[in-house]
DNA sequence: CAGTCAATTGACACAGTGTCAAGTGATTCA
DNA sequence: TGAATCACTTGACACTGTGTCAATTGACTG
């Protein structure tokens, strides 16, 4: 997945890497979305994303974490990238995809939740905002689709990434933040 | 298209919303995605996106024509949806539909790249952001997979997207906007 | 009346997923 | 020792959707 960049890996592919037959694959899993909906979360669970967002939820200020928050999941993403791209993939035509997907969603959007609660709860939440909309939307900027849209699309490194993508959530987020 | 939200519509289903056998359509359009392509090209025209953006780009200030912008915009989007879905799916696998796509979306770029300018020579682009890497950040906001995210995933009304999205652009990209 | 042209019909090749049935070889258990 | 079990293999096949091909039709054109 990763080495094909998540696009035209097939069944007989897999199987092929894995050393086993094609129809091996079908005696574990029963189809394509089952075993890459399994993969995600082995792959979430070995890499510890989980630990990793709750650990940057630590830090002394809601500011700092923000901050953080950017620079480990714009890191992260190339680790997944492939598989990410297949399930996004899968998630349009197959509703089992779509579950796995929004499941892996579930914790970034609750870390983003998290450090705007923190930001209002510290009056750093910029005025405009309403803390419910202001989750979703910067779960929004930090979805896979954006990542994807500025480092495949601009063709921007990973840094450049973390780099403007902090300075638009703080710009955006937070009120009068240590410019 | 539309009526299907841009998914699973088959060549033979096109051609019975046609009134035309399957390969009637083969005998104008080489494939399904030269079909696409060729319908994207004729929607804009005939939805005028350019025009629309351009008489918005002639606000009296940069300020004003970014808010104009993601107003249009994000009001054209639903009248397009379906078929910018099939082809944002094309695109992963099909060439030709990554072409297309391109294309596309090169004009709404254009708009960002302007409005950027033109905050710039107002003075009012705020101070962190370069104009080229702030065109880039602002054409990922509008993007259509970020305009889905809010509307299907959060399930925003076309309003509340118009209403926050500006919001975020704003403080993002304006420096002491009039708040 | 012949030629042309757009379209129709139906068959087919191809790719990829998922199913099925029969067979194999190693391990386990009586 | 021999039967049962288990994971796996092999090869065939059904199904879907795209794109191709050949023969045919029917209307308009000169």
């Amino acid at each position: 997945m990763e080495e094909r960049r998540g696009l035209g890996v097939r069944m007989g592919d897999i199987a092929k890497a894995a050393g086993v037959s094609r129809q091996a694959i079908y005696l574990h899993f029963d189809t394509r979305t089952a075993l890459m909906s399994a993969t995600a979360i082995y792959v979430d669970e070995v890499k510890g994303l989980d630990v990793r967002l709750q650990t940057v939820l630590a830090a002394k200020t809601a500011v700092e974490a923000l901050g953080l928050y950017v620079e480990v999941w714009g890191n992260y993403v190339p680790e997944i990238y492939g598989l990410a791209k297949a399930l996004l993939a899968a998630r349009d035509t197959d509703e089992a995809a779509a579950v796995a997907w929004d499941e892996r969603m579930a914790c970034l959007r609750d870390g983003c939740r998290a450090i705007i609660s923190g930001l209002a709860e510290e009056g750093k939440l910029a005025p405009e905002w309403d803390p419910a909309d202001a989750t979703e939307m910067l779960w929004t900027m930090l979805s896979f689709q954006t990542w994807e849209q500025l480092t495949e699309g601009c063709e921007w490194s990973v840094d450049k990434y973390v780099r403007w993508m902090t300075t638009l959530v703080m710009r955006s987020f937070v009120e009068d933040p240590a410019r």
